[in-house]
DNA sequence: ATGGTGGATGGTCCA
């Protein structure tokens, strides 16, 4: 199985750019973010003319998320919590071949201190909350998705630029580190060491042009799935097109 | 150079 995580910074502007990549790439699964629209306006039949299956999860605007297949999915939901009105259509599950896929779009958090950033440690508690009660850590899950945090120093081009700031301050990195502690492995980092391999590139400080990256998009495996990744790999072809996404896509590989 | 761009939207909010 070849699965892959994207956010894609509105579909309806990428939908070019999704379905070449797919095309080119033939991931059994693709997993993305920040759709920005409602279902009724998700583009599914240009999803199936290529030959997959999509289960989504919008919002006017802002956020959203879908699973991309060519295998059958089931045991779709589209919540992990119990506070609808917390839900910014940020989670979305399937089941894929016994293996539990689970797609998340964490909030931004805005700057350190603000009242998104508490939303967003929230958000990681109530993530590891759910962990605990509807997933088992010995089965095949897997987590992907948008982050928002760079796990370590060697994930940002310049870690010291960027001290303490928001993707990278150390409370975010603890929450992170109590999502990952409930049993998962960076699938990336099984396969590669170094620093300058990155996911993101802000818009604002042209940071593609000036190699201002951060690796803030994750694929998170059990220890059964770990055992059958085989390669893992970011390819950063699709941030080179006309009007990007500001993130690219992450791809693993399973035997 | 202490700002930059981009998406959804229709004045701002979000990233």
């Amino acid at each position: 199985m070849i699965l892959a995580t994207w956010n894609v910074n509105s579909i309806s502007v990428r939908i070019p750019h999704l379905i070449s990549w797919l095309q080119q790439h033939q991931p059994d699964v693709l997993c993305i973010q920040e759709t920005k629209v409602e279902d009724t306006k998700f583009p599914i039949d240009k999803i199936r003319e290529i030959g997959y299956e999509a289960v989504f999860h919008g919002q006017k605007s802002y956020n959203g998320v879908a699973i991309i297949s060519k295998l059958p999915m089931d045991k779709v939901e589209k919540t992990f919590r119990e506070t609808p009105e917390l839900d910014q259509a940020r989670f979305i599950k399937a089941e894929i071949e016994g293996n539990v896929i689970l797609n998340a779009y964490i909030p931004n958090g805005s700057y350190v201190g603000s009242d998104k950033y508490e939303y967003k440690l929230e958000w990681f508690s109530a993530l590891r909350n759910y962990l605990n009660e509807n997933q088992d850590s010995s089965k095949p899950v897997l987590l992907c998705g948008d982050f928002n945090v760079a796990p370590e120093d060697r994930d940002i081009y310049n870690p010291d630029r960027h001290r303490g700031e928001v993707m990278c301050s150390e409370q975010e990195r603890e929450a992170l580190s109590v999502i990952r502690d409930w049993g998962f492995v960076d699938a990336f980092r099984m396969h590669e060491e170094q620093t300058g391999h990155f996911t993101w590139w802000d818009y604002r400080l042209l940071g593609f042009k000036r190699k201002m990256g951060f690796r803030i998009d994750h694929i998170y495996v059990t220890e059964s799935l770990a055992g059958k990744c085989k390669r893992s790999w970011i390819d950063i072809e699709p941030r080179k097109l006309d009007r990007p996404s500001d993130h690219t896509p992450l791809v693993a590989e399973f035997n």
